[in-house]
DNA sequence: CGATTTTGACCTGCGC
DNA sequence: GCGCAGGTCAAAATCG
């Protein structure tokens, strides 16, 4: 069925706060809603029913529906984990059911691919079920991040782009730190006097 | 020429 | 056990 189309337009939840139990760079820009990375989206939604607590905090979800997020047990997404997980698996297919956390939202974008901040290469494209378009499937380029994203756009709304996210980033945003780096060195330059 | 995209083959999980 | 659907690999093609 197209459970990623049957997705309610709900208001996003209140985004998370970071705390000292949570990576540094769980959420990024790519999560933030009306970003200014992101001219092109006109109403990002984040779907419901994500505990976004439990996301970050490492317990389980709470929702009962979750169309398209998985449970949010998190494993150690930091490290060795990576890597080593990427030895176990044959040439294609699926590995051992992905216990990392995945969330997805919803965005009205003209353009399948948005800005978010972060580098991605694409490694594959499948036709799905019950769908005129095909999902794509992006990997980040950062060498010690494994995070990854499915991109579809819905067959009924064309105009909606759903962006699955699977895992955490373990880097900063790249874009937002080219942004930052040269204000950072002009407020250090200032601060001097 | 390195990085990225395309695309068909391959693999696995799941329902029947 | 079989077939389908989804997810990934990797070689070739393309791009900057």
């Amino acid at each position: 069925m197209d459970g990623q189309e049957a997705l309610p337009s709900l208001p996003p939840p209140p985004l998370p706060q970071l705390t000292s139990q949570n990576p540094p760079y769980l959420f990024t820009p790519s999560l933030l809603p009306s970003s200014s990375l992101h001219p092109s989206i006109i109403e990002p939604q984040v779907l419901p029913d994500i505990d976004w607590v439990g996301l970050l905090s490492g317990q389980s979800g709470l929702g009962e529906n979750r169309p398209i997020m998985e449970s949010a047990s998190m494993v150690a997404e930091n490290g060795a984990e990576e890597e080593k997980g990427n030895k176990d698996k044959k040439k294609g297919g699926r590995m051992k059911k992905a216990t990392r956390p995945r969330f997805a939202f919803q965005t009205r974008s003209a353009d399948d691919i948005l800005d978010d901040g972060f580098r991605w290469r694409k490694y594959g494209q499948k036709a799905v079920k019950n769908s005129k378009y095909p999902r794509s499937y992006y990997r980040c380029t950062h060498h010690t991040c494994n995070v990854k994203k499915q991109v579809q756009r819905l067959s009924k709304d064309t105009s909606i782009v759903v962006t699955t996210y699977e895992g955490i980033h373990n880097h900063p945003c790249e874009k937002l730190m080219e942004t930052l780096t040269p204000l950072l060195k002009q407020m250090q330059f200032l601060a001097r006097f």
